[in-house]
DNA sequence: CATTAGCACTCTAAAACATGGAGTGCTAAT
DNA sequence: ATTAGCACTCCATGTTTTAGAGTGCTAATG
């Protein structure tokens, strides 16, 4: 057995050993792997096997006569496999019941959002977070004013994706409803259709170019358009319910129910976390001490990005302990972004 | 000692031994009453006085050879002495904090209740929540329409509070801006100042009666308001951290914290409570199962209403074990009301 | 006669001890 | 290379012991 690499049978054992690992939230000992998987190899044999995935770091043992717990570097070959090779088939009825349950939700996305995480709580027993898409990658669909008073404004943006933001803005001069109008006008004309993050750099850099010239209006409404945009980056994470989620072993000591409700009320950690991944495709998992929050190295998170009719990405996924149930979860997981990015593409 | 009425020394004990058991968390012995209070009278005399009030139920015995804990009989004697007759004052450090907190925050009243909760979850040590206005007794200071498509108007209501709602509507026939703008105009004109509800019922009954007569546009408008003040009633509980909070033994064992987060995930449960005390003025404590919602019987809650400058009111509130240290968190909550409705009576 | 010292009694929480079994690592046999 | 066999380790669990906190009662006291 080479280090770099382990042998096959090496690695069915390990395998077979996590997953008893998952399955009985218990150190596993040679004779149970024997009796839950058929591999034609005596207790003593497996006991061998392990010895040397211990050597290797895969492995780990409480003390001396206890049975084995996978390390993080376990979970990650196993996770890697899960992620990789093999996808559990999903129970059709539960498909039914996910399809139910977000297709019951009007066409709100914050709502949509808000549903998803409690069902990927309710269906994975471990606490489900959403975010919506970022602001920044959000098409704009129309920008309106709503008078508050004499000096101050109301400014309304409304996304294609169905995202309303409010900004209320003070004015440097009195407006009269004609320079709002038109300035609505001219806004609109020139913005709609892009994203935030295309107006900002593009309308922006021509609000410059344009200062010395033209319309005294324009440039007003450049200004206060400029304002308008710049909210700071709130991040809604959603949480599901966690009350159903420390049943679990893994959730059973008080600390860790601390350092979990830590790690959550703090949902910018998890908005970092989240966002980190927002680039790429697929279902991505980070374990332990892979995240690099303190309040986050004992569980893991499975994520995935779902994208919407435009170009935005939002983010979801599942915190749960390092040893949670990734069999499950990960195509869990990889099906609800789906079938998010299902409903957000129709029409 | 009568049934009806407790003596004086009786309710001089009651209150040592309660405070006793609040400080110490655990059950207080006739010495240790003798030792932190100087009554002048030996141990084998509280004795006596406890056996007394555990006969009127104002006491319980976990065991033959324990000390006493207070029933809630006893803690709503306890507690409504303390409404009543005395106030701890507060630490002066401490108002300066609280002021500090509160007015920190920028003048949008949603972030106020928010910041709210977390000061009371942070000086406490317990849970601090809190509501904003019921949306039926906020101000309407102005209402505005942003076009979101031809078939669709995004209805945009601010409150003199600074409260804001959006609501997307559905028209059945197509309006020009200028059906727009007079149509904002007639409701602008006719609305602002009042409360929702007094809208609700003066404007809409006149709506009845102008159906038939006046202006098809005046009646459009009326149609579409109705509409846009009809959203869910809905309740935005904001709770304050909660991972501060179970270091206290009160919280320490597992099937606590899961019944109080079942209570704190199902918020609009809190909003009930809070809602039912909205009515009456100053803090209220709801002891243990007074509180008649099963997953709050073990909890106790303190709280106030806070007024606006207009005439609505809010409600904020710490929950915490009925053990729960009532002599700081009565006036620490009394004042944080205070505090919170001066700052939205400033200009 | 209310109060209290004194004391036997109760009950528990914590410590100390005993036991069974799960699981290992090693060795010798296959 | 695999595995049966076995001595050994360690913990989880249950039992026993112990110390002390606190009571209720009784008899003594001002």
């Amino acid at each position: 057995m080479t280090m770099s690499e382990l042998d096959e049978r090496s690695k069915k054992i390990l395998w077979a050993t996590i997953k008893s690992y998952i399955d009985l939230k218990s150190p596993i000992g040679s004779e149970v792997v024997t009796k839950r998987f058929s591999f034609g190899l005596s207790p003593a044999t497996i006991r061998n096997t392990m010895a040397d995935l211990i050597e290797l770091g895969y492995l780990s043992q409480p003390h001396t006569s206890a049975g084995r717990v996978p390390t993080e570097k376990g979970y990650r070959l196993y996770v890697d496999a899960l992620l990789k090779e093999y996808t559990l088939p999903l129970d059709p009825t539960f498909l039914q019941q996910l399809f139910n349950r977000l297709h019951s939700i009007e066409k709100n996305i914050n709502r949509l959002i808000e549903e998803t995480s409690k069902t990927l709580s309710a269906f994975s027993h471990y606490v489900g977070v959403a975010i919506p898409p970022q602001p920044k990658e959000i098409t704009l669909k129309r920008i309106g004013f709503v008078k508050h008073s004499d000096s101050k404004v109301l400014c309304v943006l409304i996304s294609e994706e169905g995202i309303v933001k409010n900004k209320l803005i003070t004015l440097a001069e009195v407006l009269t409803q004609r320079d709002l109008n038109k300035i609505t006008n001219y806004l609109n004309h020139e913005i709609t259709g892009l994203t935030l993050n295309e107006i900002k750099t593009k309308i922006l850099s021509q609000m410059s170019r344009e200062k010395t010239i033209c319309d005294e209006l324009i440039a007003k409404a450049l200004r206060i358009f400029k304002e308008a945009i710049t909210w700071l980056p709130e991040y809604n994470v959603y949480t599901g319910e966690i009350s159903g989620t420390y049943n679990l072993p893994d959730f059973a000591t008080i600390s860790q129910i601390k350092k979990l409700f830590k790690a959550i009320e703090y949902k910018h950690f998890i908005a970092k976390i989240l966002d980190k991944i927002a680039e790429s495709d697929g279902v991505q998992v980070f374990i332990g001490s892979e995240n690099t929050i303190y309040e986050m190295e004992d569980f893991s998170i499975v994520v995935s990005t779902y994208k919407d009719r435009y170009i935005a990405r939002g983010t979801i996924g599942i915190i749960g302990p390092t040893g949670m149930d990734y069999e499950h979860v990960i195509p869990l997981v990889r099906h609800t972004a789906e079938t998010l990015t299902e409903i957000l593409s129709e029409g």
